[in-house]
DNA sequence: GCGGTCACTTGGACCGATCCAATACAACCG
DNA sequence: CGGTTGTATTGGATCGGTCCAAGTGACCGC
């Protein structure tokens, strides 16, 4: 047995051993329809048995693909909610490899550095497309990206309609509009909203769905709506008063930080969270789970799932694909645990604390 | 002026704007003490102007180099655990792209896929290099990859000391030393560890901390030693025996998910956490920074950097990079919290509860 | 004045795949 | 039986860089 581990085996290497030529192991592999039957089989056994796998950048030099999809990720990390960013990640990893594709990771300080470094990673790797998070209003990525007919696909809306309608998203509005829906059901009435100052995208939806399902339900919506920064320590202060102050009982948040807020001032006051008061949060962070906290959870992979969609519908505009091509709206699933849910009783164990520090 | 949008620059273009050959012009980029200054800067110049860059394949087929770095992570998401590794993905992110280098990343569901994954990996993107982590006793990857001379860093150390020095890790052990120090300090005794069960090595290490300090100190550690799941409520009724038979008055914790239930386990009892019970994480989660849960701080940053240095070496052995062949252990640091001290003295707003749902 | 060193520059082969045009050979048809 | 089609296969050019060996002057010492 020769060491076949020395160097890797060519579409030559391959070819010597089947008596063929190089462009036959070629069509094998891409044209098996031009191949007879006999060659064929006596070419593939070629391959399966040396191992054989053609390298991407011989590819890519013919045929500008490199079968990459570029996205960014943060330098730094902010509290809870970079997590939901991080399970995309996961997920998209895992749908960019079903349809061979692998995701290559870059960073960049501001939107001007992205930019640069979309134009290193397109001048010089050629990244294939580019996934985006975080999209806001007047987006200067988008344009460059949209400018140079690149594929893209971007997880969270551009808040912008002229940003192009290549995104998926998840209906913020219908989790609020659910998550009341379960408290209304639980016997609440005054269900307040902690969320974040109107202006980002994403609060304000999550925002209209409680206002939407308040008012269907025919309940008044003063008073029981606080902008807040993301912040439990804020949200536990914004929270006393309204539960001491103005008898709210149920708590819908846009995060779960400002739910764990929201349960310290339930605690505070001495009522009990779940049945007497009870907060929802919004992401299902791990943090929910650990201290039973109900949340709206949002189907990442799915998401992940819709985002490969979209850019494989760009990559080869087959007949089939270009329906595809529409924004995906994905409903978000309330989990209920203990902080919402009377018919679960108080818990028999029950209660680690949170503190803050001044 | 033509439109120099359509099609990318290439050397030979540039080359022919600046009247030289191709290889001048490379030589400029990567030999520039081969070139004439007035050469330099003029072949330079065009090269600024028309915004050239090599293209990353066409380099790769003559030096066999792809500047990617390969590394798994995981399917899907263990709770509060997966944190760490995800900022450290941040970090490392980062990091690689200082030295030029850019991360792709892949999944595999078992170790044997994941070989696999690295056959493809290897064989077909021509990835430079491999960050592992999760490593463990007897691991097959480790194996593979040294067979092929690949070179490979691991985030964690490989319990096995035939799988290398190329790694990395956190000194558990100092970390717990640290809160162990840091709990004598506020004046406590009776404290207890709530950790994995023995086999696990991070575990472990952080146990040999907890008790190396202990036995410096001189107290006894009989019976203040659990061993369990990383679940918050397993946890909580564990924490509820020490502290209320035991009259353990501080808790260091293997984890923060641990700490969460040992949080739990104060409130429980009606007792003051960081006044009269203290509790001291790991890991230094979103989470703990939220509830002010004192934890141990895993260096992440600085834990990638030395894994790109260490996988630098081995790219270009150089002279000087001989030496940083060594395995890097980093000292965690302790962030005190609400949760351990009592100078603190009891935070006015404080305490949102955690559940647990049977 | 002539060989030799040095600094700078160049042409051409080459990496490993794909694309295109050309060929060999059989079958089929009038 | 010549001509047309169609199938299976092939050779060679090509993508955009890097490596290697060779070439061109200028300058220097003897």
């Amino acid at each position: 047995m020769d060491d076949d581990t020395l160097d890797r085996p060519t579409l030559a290497t391959v070819a010597a051993a089947a008596r063929v030529s190089k462009q036959t192991v070629s069509n094998v592999l891409n044209a098996p329809h031009l191949v007879s039957e006999a060659t064929l089989e006596r070419v593939q056994g070629v391959i399966d048995e040396v191992g054989y796998r053609p390298l991407r950048a011989a590819q890519q030099m013919r045929s500008n693909r490199s079968q990459l999809i570029g996205m960014r990720i943060e330098p730094v990390r902010e509290g809870v909610g970079g997590i939901v960013l991080d399970q995309f990640l996961h997920a998209l990893t895992a749908s960019a490899e079903e349809s061979g594709h692998r995701l290559v990771l870059f960073t960049a300080g501001h939107a001007e550095a992205e930019v640069a470094a979309y134009d290193e990673l397109v001048a010089s790797f050629a990244v294939d497309a580019f996934v985006l998070t975080g999209t806001s209003h007047g987006d200067p990525r988008t344009a460059w990206l949209r400018r140079r007919r690149l594929p893209v696909a971007s997880f969270g809306r551009p808040w912008d309609d002229a940003d192009g309608r290549s995104w998926v998203d998840i209906d913020g509005a219908a989790g609020t509009r659910a998550a009341v829906a379960h408290l209304l059901e639980q016997g609440h009435t005054r269900i307040a909203f902690l969320g974040w100052p109107v202006g980002s995208g994403t609060g304000d939806d999550r925002r209209a769905g409680w206002a939407d399902a308040m008012s269907s339900a025919g309940l008044s919506l003063t008073g029981l709506d606080a902008g807040l920064p993301d912040d439990p320590a804020v949200a536990q202060a914004a929270a006393l008063g309204l539960v001491a102050a103005r008898g709210v009982t149920a708590l819908v948040c846009a995060s779960d930080s400002l739910a764990l807020g929201a349960l310290g001032a339930v605690r505070e006051l001495g009522r009990d969270p779940g049945t007497d008061v009870a907060v929802v949060g919004f992401d299902d962070s791990p943090v929910a789970a650990a201290i039973g906290l109900s949340s709206i959870a949002q189907p990442v992979a799915a998401a992940a799932a819709a985002c490969i969609d979209l850019l494989r519908a760009q990559l080869d505009p087959g007949p089939g694909d270009a329906v595809t091509d529409e924004p995906v709206l994905l409903a978000p699933r309330l989990v209920v645990r203990a902080s919402s849910d009377r018919a679960a009783g108080r818990p028999p164990t029950a209660t680690p604390p949170v503190l803050s520090r001044p």
